[in-house]
DNA sequence: AAACACAACAACCGCCTGGAA
DNA sequence: GTTCCAGGCGGTTGTTGTGTT
């Protein structure tokens, strides 16, 4: 259902993510955070473009999102707000805890669009004024009662990472703070992830990574390891990979 | 069983905004 | 005050799955 992977005349890859990409970008922004988008990629040993990896990290690998199976209460909840807010989707997103813009936006424009063009003849200019700005959106959030987002959810406003993701990943600005020569972040956003349950997550990809680090190209994550992982040429890197990936599932 | 139409959704693209230099 | 650039947003596209004829 994704476009088939190719890649473009700067050499960068586009379409479909495969697990081993997934798990290598969730690694280093796990380790690192997302220090900045355009040279993420670099370190992190993807060839992929910033947006790309934002996006992917964005929409599918941040460990508080999850997929399908839009509740009535949701339905109703974009329903409203989108007649409040129009297609202010980063604005609709905030009141729904674990959906993604690009999933609210999908899910609007294949269910919800026809279902209130169906059911009501109103007018479609939206009063923006009544929007609910930021605040407002948080107040939203916490003001609808808990049935409304937590049902058929194990999701909660209050459970929920995204603060505490955004605190960590957006506040280490930009290149001037970062040792680009030794490949590194900074150190802050490295210790910063010993805490909290999310970053003390078992991660699979780490153990790829430490078969990196004994292959003895001195790529260990002290180093910046997860610029270039060299003991994988483009050819078996995926297998390899997979087969290392399947062995720990074990 | 085959052909077609439509639904679903991941991913891309281009523009806008805000902050730093 | 201006320019540059990274991040974010919303619209759109491309491909696959599913239902219907």
């Amino acid at each position: 259902m994704v476009r088939a992977p190719f890649y473009d005349k700067n050499g960068l890859k586009k379409g479909e993510w495969s697990r081993e990409e997934d798990d290598k970008l969730r690694s280093y922004i796990q380790r690192f955070g997302h220090w900045n988008w355009r040279l993420l990629p670099k370190f992190a040993g993807l060839k992929r473009c910033g947006k790309s990896c934002r996006l992917r990290w964005m929409n599918f690998l941040r460990p508080e999102v999850r997929h399908g199976n839009f509740t009535e209460e949701e339905d109703a909840l974009i329903i409203k707000l989108h007649e409040q807010c129009g297609n202010r989707w980063s604005t609709i997103v905030k009141s729904l805890p674990g959906r993604t813009d690009n999933d609210i936006k999908n899910h609007w424009h294949t269910h919800l669009n026809n279902r209130t063009k169906r059911n009501s003849t109103t007018s479609d200019v939206k009063d923006n004024s009544s929007c609910p700005t930021e605040g407002e959106a948080e107040r939203i959030l916490i003001d609808t009662p808990a049935n409304m987002i937590l049902e058929s959810s194990p999701w909660s406003p209050v459970t929920s990472s995204t603060t505490e993701l955004s605190s960590f990943s957006s506040g280490s600005g930009r290149m001037s703070s970062f040792n680009a020569i030794g490949g590194l972040p900074p150190s802050e956003i490295y210790e910063a992830q010993g805490s909290g349950d999310f970053w003390t997550e078992p991660f699979v990809a780490d153990n790829i990574y430490d078969y990196n680090q004994d292959g003895g190209n001195g790529s260990s994550l002290e180093e910046g390891g997860f610029h270039m992982p060299l003991p994988f040429d483009d050819m078996c890197y995926e297998d390899y990979a997979y087969l290392i990936y399947d062995l720990m599932q074990v």
